[in-house]
DNA sequence: TTTGCGAATGATAATCATTATCATTCGCAA
DNA sequence: TTGCGAATGATAATGATTATCATTCGCAAA
């Protein structure tokens, strides 16, 4: 569960739309949501919060390391826990489906890349786009 | 240079404004432009395009293969000749400045991760964003 | 070379995601 | 319990992009 310390820890004050949006986050089949889509289910859940508010604390967890933001294909961004360990994404096309990995591999050389360059990274984003050939997988689109 | 034969042989008629957005991306300094820098080259260049057939030929160029559309951090898309050669980009957060390469490990291991999990690549976008730490990086941010 | 039609263009309105504004309300420490 | 500054929410504003639609252009047929 989460506890008001978790906000309190990063410099936030502890208020119930941000409590909300956490445990959301902490409870959502989904890990990755667009501001949309989290206000969306906090309506569908009955908490009126509006939508300024939620994009609002989407950018402050962000700053504050609760969750990191992706900016896939499509425009909008999203979002999802911060679980502390780094992991890139394959993102179905079909289905729309986001799966993550981790390739230590892919990483070292990243770096290997940056610092032949003499580039120090910051950051960095690898999203697979991909179609699922099997019918492996089960997730069905986000239909509005 | 550009002939209009390569509009045609991707299926789309020879027109002014597409020449003029061909002709600017070969011989611009820069290989990333966004809508607006197309625009705004083309204006400062005497060549009067509508913004909206800014938008739209970019989209073309894109569909027929010409160009390559990249989401870059921001929000704004910005475009870029299809060489023909895949590659990926490190983003200086510092100038702006987007540097291009190649690593044949990092291509293959994403296959393989995808793969593994079932998934056929239909295509992906890696984005490593870094601070150039030397002098280096001679370019400046695009000022406006 | 002129003609005609459907595609292309451009000015502008509309849309979508996101941010700014600002009066009201709330968290929290004294 | 009180008070103040931060947080909230309704809404306007912004920035990027797309849709609309009347006018214009490319190009092929005559």
């Amino acid at each position: 569960m989460h506890q008001p310390e978790h906000l309190k820890n990063v410099g936030l004050k502890s208020t119930v739309p941000r409590l909300k949006v956490l445990s959301l986050f902490e409870s959502a089949q989904e890990r990755h949501l667009s501001a949309e889509d989290v206000y969306k289910l906090l309506l569908a859940s009955g908490d009126d919060v509006g939508l300024a508010t939620v994009y609002r604390v989407l950018t402050q967890f962000e700053q504050a390391g609760l969750l990191v933001r992706h900016y896939f294909e499509g425009g909008k961004s999203v979002f999802e826990l911060n679980q502390g360990k780094h992991h890139d994404h394959i993102v179905c096309l079909q289905c729309g489906h986001v799966e993550e990995f981790y390739d230590a591999t892919i990483e070292s050389r990243q770096e290997k890349v940056a610092s032949d360059r003499g580039f120090a990274v910051h950051d960095h984003s690898l999203y697979i786009y991909a179609d699922c050939t099997k019918a492996k997988c089960p997730h069905k689109a986000k239909a509005d």
